[in-house]
DNA sequence: TTTCCTCTTGCGGTCTGACCAGTATAATAG
DNA sequence: CTATTATACTGGTCAGACCGCAAGAGGAAA
């Protein structure tokens, strides 16, 4: 006898499959205000302890927000908090092959839209970044200016969903690398290799080539990577 | 006087916020069995409504899986759980133009690398997929080959993470332009067109030209978000 | 009448203790 | 030694209580 196994829906999970019915269907939108959490159990028929159980779930994917004494609300701005787990699940996975293949898409994406979309003040950004970089001895403040870099290129693209991706995706590889990183940069070469590459992608990103800033954005983190590996 | 707001942690962020250490720390790794929920709760000095809080919000988050009567564990594979709240958000939100275009990245993405790295039998299921799209005549079953077809697309990539994400975006975002794209369809000259553009990218796949895979995605994403922007 | 303060009310945040239904393990019978 | 049963353990759920914060009602002062 080879029977299913039985997937015992847990009451939380169900609330939440309502929550998202109602939010397909549109009948909660953003910003909208819930009920109590009193009166959302009586509505469901649940205790308030699986009621808090499905909103503090919620909570943490980003979609509702409770505030103590004003009452409960389905956000209204996009925030990264839902993609905060994934540094987590980063620290958890030791084969990082994956996430340094997304963040090879997104950041050499990013580059690309940026080359695109760049505004001057975007370029003076990069550059003083680039400067930190080039005058600064201290390897933490130039780690520091390397991350700030990056950053600034993905919020040229504007687009925040990006930004906010990229963001933790590169935190958590980053969190992971940094005692590796440090040993790296204890080598001379590899400090200006690096240096290098920033400014290569500036200026592609300058010159508003977005192909050549994704294409060198990629050889940038290839080299990070390739680096790391025979540590 | 311009004072910061106090931001009042939550007993179950602060739990949370345990955990995060631990696991990066290290002293928490995958598939490892937490401590039972009672116990673990006068560890931390908190009751088992908060502790519970925190292990739902954890699950929902991918990091943690409870199975009742025998206990609480690490995950020991990521699942694809983590990004599903991505298509909540993606229903909150009307304009989805971040999302339509970090989709486009993604699933160029995919076809560049799955033009590098296919195999045969990766070959063979998306052409008979565009089989299908060719000779049914029913639009949902052409709609259901069509969705296929990128999946079969992102999973030739081998990255569990890039198939995960790409499925919780498209899904978001097909199920907000459903009805619109069966009024796009009706039109013989857009099916026609769609099938053009899937087999242009499944030869390019098959020439393993990663490069030309990438931008017939694009421009085929690019044609559906404009073909519906005038519908 | 207007403004300011106070107090009530409503809300989320937290805790306690209890019971249920599964699983795993130890004890028992064969 | 094996198979069965009984027990302990674990997560899942519930009910009820109390706290502190925020907003709004109502009254006091200008």
């Amino acid at each position: 006898m080879d029977f299913t196994p039985i997937r015992v829906q847990k009451v939380y999970e169900d609330i939440i499959e309502q929550f998202k019915n109602m939010i397909y269907s549109g009948q909660l939108q953003k910003g909208d205000k819930l009920p109590p959490e009193r009166e959302l159990c009586q509505m469901l028929d649940v205790s308030r302890a699986s009621m808090r159980e499905a909103l503090r779930a919620m909570e943490v994917m980003g979609i509702v927000d409770s505030r103590p004494g004003e009452g409960t609300y389905i956000v209204d701005e996009i925030t990264s908090s839902m993609f905060k787990p994934l540094s987590l699940i980063i620290a958890l996975e030791k084969n990082q092959a994956d996430f340094i293949e997304l963040r090879k898409i997104l950041e050499s994406a990013c580059a690309k839209r940026a080359a695109e979309m760049r505004s001057d003040e975007d370029l003076e950004k990069m550059q003083s970044q680039i400067k930190i970089m080039m005058e600064s001895d201290d390897e933490g403040r130039r780690a520091e200016a390397d991350k700030k870099l990056h950053r600034i290129i993905s919020e040229a693209t504007g687009n925040k969903l990006l930004i906010d991706m990229v963001e933790v995706i590169a935190d958590g590889i980053d969190a992971y690398i940094k005692d590796a990183r440090k040993r790296l940069m204890q080598d001379p070469r590899n400090v200006d290799a690096l240096l290098q590459q920033h400014i290569a992608i500036c200026n592609h990103i300058k010159n508003k080539d977005g192909q050549a800033a994704a294409r060198e954005m990629e050889m940038h983190i290839d080299f990070v990577e390739e680096k790391l590996k025979r540590l």
